[in-house]
DNA sequence: TTAGGGTTAG
């Protein structure tokens, strides 16, 4: 023992400058270790070694210094299979993965050099950060081939690869095979159901890995929580919430913030602001899920102010902020307000994220300003399925049908983008306001012969107001009634508007019917069918629904306005 | 005596 410290007292050798460079990559503490790296290059014995190399290339890349990484792997002739892991991890975990996969192919390629399982944990991971699904399986093959299978971390990596590119079968698939699993390998696969939306699959292996012994953390649990929130599971929340408690992480960053979320989705608008004002750190992220959650809750207004706070407290706003601010301004029309914003954006150079867009056109569209909306559609180089959407709906609320059609046309003959479920409801909606309605029947005839989508219950609510707008009330009830799946409340709301239309009490009590069980405290469909009954004369079942509506002490919402002058909004009504 | 890797919040 004491031999060995007076040897290391002696002189640093090549065995203890990597655990001394180790050290500083841990602690991120930059300027030792560059003062170590100094020293060494009087050395050369040192300088020259392999160790001490990816010591050093590990302690510049968890810095983010990535040229001072690549200067010190030139200096190796010969680099061997660590040395390139180190490079081909380092760009990936510095979130420049086309680079990573760039030097993996020129170590194999040119080079020779053999991958090993380390070295393709790293290339597996630039896939999936790219969401390179094609890439990532032929890696998949390779790993088979090479027989690296076995080993949990790759695997892992490539469970992780499915979750990105949102491959639930091939995941589900790879998790089934596996005889080894950690809590990685769980937390994963949750994740990957909760992404797809497939929250009770998420919360049934929750439920399955505690019963298999495996203790979730922190991980697990906000992904866990993503499904509570996408299915606004208030029950299960508060159970993991309870969880979270007892293993004091409740106010964990990411669990406190997914907490938050789940709490606005499940509009408990209280439980969610109690969390964050005993949050410990408010950094961007959480200050989002309060804005977006208050205008998801019908707070635009307390949106706004938050976001204020926000600013106050030194906190600066990302792209992802002021996509939520925006849709704050946009819930409020007040474009004069959300003008400033989009003045901030393009100062901050978040303009040209693609949600940024979405965002805007959504804005302009709603606010009344469409060709404001063209111009951020045409000025956009990449578009994904969400801006073709917004601009499509975009089209559809100012009743330019034609405009609609186009702008769907083009988009599924022009670029690789797939319509979604919202892109059918927007080209839809746009068919009814305009009164198209072979178009309409058409696309939606498409939909799932063509697109592989089922139509839901809104899409069948859009498809039967279009019918009943253009006076095929048999048709729109001949539709309900063939429907696979429950009529919502919108589908009969849709009926009854058109029959108060036409004048068809008849159709129009049937749908009431149905109407009243789905949905009683929805004073709207009250008012229509009081107003139909008026309108043909029917006084005693108008004052009997009139009477009705005021037993259950139930009120029309107030239709609401802003007046703007200047910046402000000076009366809401 | 020394090295490179996998899951997280809007």
């Amino acid at each position: 023992m004491v031999s060995s410290i007076s040897t290391m007292s002696d002189k640093p050798d090549k065995f203890s400058v990597p655990i001394a460079l180790k050290g500083c990559a841990g602690l991120a503490a930059l300027k030792v270790g560059r003062i170590i790296h100094g020293f060494l290059k009087k050395d050369d014995e040192i300088n020259s070694d392999m160790f001490v190399g990816s010591a050093l290339i590990e302690l510049y890349s968890k810095c983010g210094e990535m040229d001072d990484a690549l200067r010190v792997f030139k200096e190796f002739p010969c680099p061997d299979v660590v040395l390139w892991t180190s490079m081909v991890s380092g760009y990936q975990q510095n979130g420049n993965s086309e680079q990573a996969l760039l030097f993996f192919s020129q170590m194999v390629m040119k080079e020779g050099v053999v991958p090993d399982p380390v070295t393709l944990v790293s290339v597996v991971s630039a896939c999936a950060q790219l969401a390179n699904l094609r890439g990532g399986k032929s890696v998949h093959g390779f790993i088979i081939r090479m027989g690296y299978d076995t080993g949990l971390s790759l695997v892992n990596s490539l469970l992780n690869l499915y979750v990105k590119t949102g491959s639930v079968d091939n995941g589900k698939k790879l998790f089934g095979m596996m005889y080894e699993k950690d809590v990685i390998t769980w937390s994963s696969m949750i994740a990957c159901y909760a992404q797809d939306g497939k929250t009770t699959e998420a919360l049934n292996l929750f439920h399955k890995m505690i019963e298999n012994g495996f203790q979730p953390n922190s991980v697990t649990m906000v992904s866990a929580l993503q499904a509570c929130s996408a299915a606004s599971n208030l029950g299960e929340g508060k159970k993991i919430h309870e969880l979270a408690r007892q293993k004091s992480i409740e106010l964990e960053r990411s669990v406190c913030t997914a907490l938050i979320d789940m709490y606005m989705k499940c509009s408990r608008l209280d439980d969610a602001i109690d969390l964050f004002r005993r949050s410990p750190q408010k950094d961007v992220v959480v200050w989002s899920v309060l804005i977006s959650g208050c205008a998801q809750n019908g707070q635009a207004n307390t949106s706004l102010q938050i976001f204020n706070s926000m600013l106050c407290s030194g906190c600066r706003p990302d792209a992802v902020t002021m996509v939520k601010v925006l849709m704050a301004c946009s819930e409020l029309v007040i474009l004069q307000q959300a003008l400033c914003y989009h003045g901030y954006l393009i100062a901050s150079g978040f303009d040209d994220k693609v949600y940024v867009g979405a965002a805007l056109i959504d804005l302009y569209s709603k606010c009344g300003c469409l060709n404001d909306s063209i111009k951020v559609f045409e000025g956009m180089s990449e578009r994904d399925v969400v801006v073709w959407s917004a601009m499509i709906a975009g089209y559809g609320i100012h009743g330019l049908g034609q405009e609609a059609l186009r702008t769907f046309n083009q988009m599924i003959e022009t670029s690789v983008v797939k319509p979604n479920s919202v892109t059918f409801l927007s080209i839809l909606s746009a068919c009814s306001h305009a009164g198209f309605l072979d178009e309409g029947v058409n696309i939606f005839n498409r939909m799932e012969r063509e697109y592989d989508i089922e139509p839901n219950s809104e899409h069948y609510g859009v498809v039967v107001d279009l019918l009943g707008r253009t006076g095929k009330l048999d048709e729109a009830l001949r539709m309900i009634e063939q429907m696979p799946i429950p009529p919502g409340p919108h589908v009969w709301g849709a009926l009854l508007g058109a029959c108060r239309i036409h004048g068809n009490v008849t159709m129009g009590d049937i749908a009431a019917k149905h109407l009243l069980r789905l949905d009683p405290e929805h004073a709207g469909y009250y008012l229509l069918l009081s107003n139909m009954y008026g309108e043909d004369g029917k006084w005693e079942n108008m004052t009997q629904i009139r009477t009705m509506v005021k037993m259950k002490g139930l009120n029309k919402l107030p239709g609401q306005s802003s007046i703007e002058t200047g910046s402000r909004v000076v009366a809401s009504y």
